[in-house]
DNA sequence: AAAAAAT
């Protein structure tokens, strides 16, 4: 038995919290596109573009024109003259004034012209992360309005940077940046942003909130949620909130729940945010779907408003003047969210964008499979609260363009997968080889389905006397789910599709997961053939037609999805009416990811699972989950798991994998524990040996 | 065995 010194101090082993309610993520951005079948594409372009938002991000067609910017030219020159004056109020000691100016500034001509690289149709492969020059370029010609409208009040309060972070941080006093930059010269268009008060929200921006706020209309009753069980453990935990007016997150915060219609918070956002906000450490089972992206982006960007930009603003001033060139900075980010893939990555960022409307902080995405340089100039142009993929994030680092000196924040999403990932390496690199603040001067959660051994060696590793947050599995095992099993045969898989699709209206979307990159291929390129409205998303795949194909499919206008695993977990596709496995996973977690993507509050979800003779190593868990859920059990199901159990030791698992317990241990000690409810299982919340149990001799 | 992710 390998007994490492885990301390799991919460005695919680298991997977929990399938739970899927948000509806509210990740629906950003009025991104309607048409769908392009594989045959048709790049035949023509004009038809890729559905609307201005659409042609913006796909650089078809020309940004938003200047006129959108005239009027901004002059409010900002007005205000910057305000800015020596706020610059004193502020306690750091930066030195003589500066030619400051707002984004849009001095002269409208001479920015955009300087801005050319960001400005100008964006790299087709990243449209959601940096078409969005108008959009977060707005935050920046917005800021000075209020500023200066509010000059006077709360001066200096930014320059306190709260007291997790405080601890051991250089002071960088450099001042003297006058006319360093030259004229016209955007390498100061930040600090019009990040100086003042950063508690006061910004101007408004009523293209910019419409094209944030107007997608994500959620209609999801949340009080059907109320019970489901949470359970918060630790030291001095702080109390949960019922409602977001409970604690004091600030206007801009406030402002941003309301245009988000968040009306009441959801379970793991009523732990979350008290937890996060008294400045705790936080390891939360919860799921993508959950609302947890809010429950850490909420309090986190509350306590950063509040705070203000510290010593990081200075720093990266001080790399911008090392350096001496223009665009060159290398960027402190405040927060760090960590997330396994692209997608989530992007959507965390879309979130971000939504809660830092009106305020100086700008979020930044980076990741792989995209231009890097393209990247990096974004990065360039401020970067507060950073959502990344491990090895986009440490290449940034090695690249010089990221410092993480003054990372007071730091979110590990979906860290179990990360695990699986194989990203474990860089996740140390990051965190504990490299700049990034101890534990326990910043502060760090951890968002995880799962808490086998290895998260638990990870939570005791990067987590100072965290609160444990486990939010009980809803979804998938509620009645909300219909769960069907039918045996179809391989060649048989096909025409049975079809009469499901038939069976289904038109405007409910339909998700079909299959298990390889070609399969998914093939399986588009049949249902195109045979008239269906559907696109695929896989790893294979474009970046650029991943995140087109899922835009398709979140806004109805191609309502069937083939997928492989790459949308099973964390992608919070709202509104998925069936999920169809046309081939089942070989194991139960993948399971209970997949036909979680159904079964909204309101919304009887259907998940129709396909299986013949290959899936016997699906069998035993499978039962189970039916059973727990209270589905119909097909007969020969039962008999099948029985014979099954009979013939192979290992909890159901087929002979094939007996031998590979490795990094699947857990998975299966998860996966056997997550078939009781969150309720039914005290006793084995209270078992402590983590996902070890029953596997030591493996 | 497949998929995902830095190039």
């Amino acid at each position: 038995m390998s007994h490492v010194a885990v301390e799991n101090a919460h005695g919680l082993e298991q997977q929990l919290a399938v739970l899927d309610l948000s509806a509210a993520d990740g629906q950003g951005g009025g991104t309607n596109r048409r769908y392009i079948p594989p045959h048709l594409r790049n035949k023509d372009a004009s038809k890729n573009a559905g609307n201005a938002f659409a042609a913006g991000r796909q650089g078809v067609y020309t940004m938003a024109p200047p006129g959108n910017y005239g009027w901004d030219g002059g409010r900002n020159n007005f205000v910057n003259g305000y800015h020596d004056n706020r610059m004193t109020g502020n306690s750091f000691n930066r030195g003589p004034p500066r030619m400051e100016r707002g984004r849009g500034g001095i002269g409208g001509g001479g920015y955009r012209g300087n801005r050319g690289g960001s400005f100008n149709p964006i790299n087709p492969a990243q449209p959601m992360g940096f078409g969005g020059y108008d959009n977060k370029d707005a935050g920046g010609w917005n800021t000075n309005k209020d500023a200066y409208s509010s000059f006077g009040n709360n001066r200096g309060k930014s320059a306190f940077f709260n007291d997790r972070g405080n601890a051991n941080r250089g002071r960088f006093d450099h001042g003297g940046f006058g006319g360093g930059g030259g004229g016209g010269n955007s390498r100061w268009v930040e600090e019009s942003r990040d100086d003042g008060d950063w508690s006061k929200p910004t101007p408004r921006n009523e293209r910019l909130e419409h094209e944030l706020f107007s997608g994500s209309n959620t209609g999801i009753n949340f009080e059907k949620y109320d019970d489901i069980p949470v359970e918060a453990t630790g030291q001095n935990c702080p109390h949960h909130i019922e409602s977001f007016q409970d604690v004091d997150m600030g206007e801009i915060i406030m402002g941003n729940i309301s245009l988000s219609r968040y009306t009441r918070p959801t379970p793991v956002q009523k732990y979350a945010i008290p937890i996060v906000k008294s400045k705790r450490d936080l390891m939360a089972c919860a799921q993508t779907g959950s609302g947890k992206t809010a429950a850490f982006l909420l309090p986190i960007l509350s306590q950063i408003y509040t705070d203000g930009p510290g010593e990081a603003l200075n720093a990266v001033k001080a790399s911008g003047q090392e350096n001496g060139k223009y665009g060159r900075r290398k960027q402190y980010p405040i927060s760090l969210v960590l997330a396994p893939t692209r997608e989530l990555a992007l959507q965390i960022y879309d979130e971000a964008r939504k809660f830092s409307y009106r305020s100086r902080v700008r979020p930044c995405v980076v990741y792989g499979g995209a231009d890097i340089g393209q990247q990096i100039r974004d990065l360039e142009r401020g970067c507060h609260l950073l959502v990344a993929t491990p090895g986009r994030l440490v290449d940034m680092m090695e690249r010089g363009k990221i410092g993480l000196d003054y990372c007071n924040y730091l979110v590990l999403d979906e860290a179990d997968r990360m695990l699986d990932m194989g990203f474990e390496p860089q996740i140390r690199r990051i965190v504990e080889q490299d700049t990034m603040p101890h534990k326990g001067i910043r502060q760090t959660m951890m968002f995880s389905a799962t808490f086998p051994k290895e998260i638990q060696i990870l939570a005791r590793d990067f987590l100072e006397e965290y609160i444990f947050l486990a939010v009980g599995r809803v979804g998938s095992t509620s009645e909300n789910i219909t769960q069907k099993v039918v045996w179809v045969e391989e060649s048989d898989k096909r025409s049975f599709l079809l009469d499901l699709l038939s069976a289904t209206g038109k405007d409910s979307l339909t998700l079909v997961f299959v298990e390889t990159k070609k399969g998914a291929d093939a399986l588009e390129d049949f249902l195109y053939r045979e008239g269906y409205a559907c696109t695929s998303i896989h790893g294979d795949r474009s970046q650029r037609d991943r995140e087109e194909a899922l835009n398709q499919f979140r806004s109805g206008k191609c309502p069937i999805l083939v997928a492989t695993a790459v949308a099973a977990r964390g992608l919070d596709i709202s509104n998925v009416k069936h999920v169809i496995n046309f081939d089942l996973p070989s194991d139960i977690e993948e399971y209970v990811h997949r036909i979680g993507r159904t079964g909204r509050v309101g919304n009887l979800g259907l998940a129709t699972s396909f299986f013949n003779d290959k899936n016997g190593n699906i069998t035993k868990d499978l039962l189970d989950i039916l059973v727990e859920a209270k589905q119909e059990v097909p007969s020969w199901l039962e008999s099948l798991a029985y014979e099954h159990q009979h013939k192979s030791s290992n909890r159901g698992r087929s002979k094939r994998f007996s031998g590979g317990f490795g990094a699947r241990d857990y998975r299966q000690t998860a996966a056997g524990a997550s078939t009781g409810g969150f309720g039914g299982r005290g006793g084995r919340n209270q078992t402590g040996h983590g996902g070890t149990r029953g596997f030591g001799g493996g």
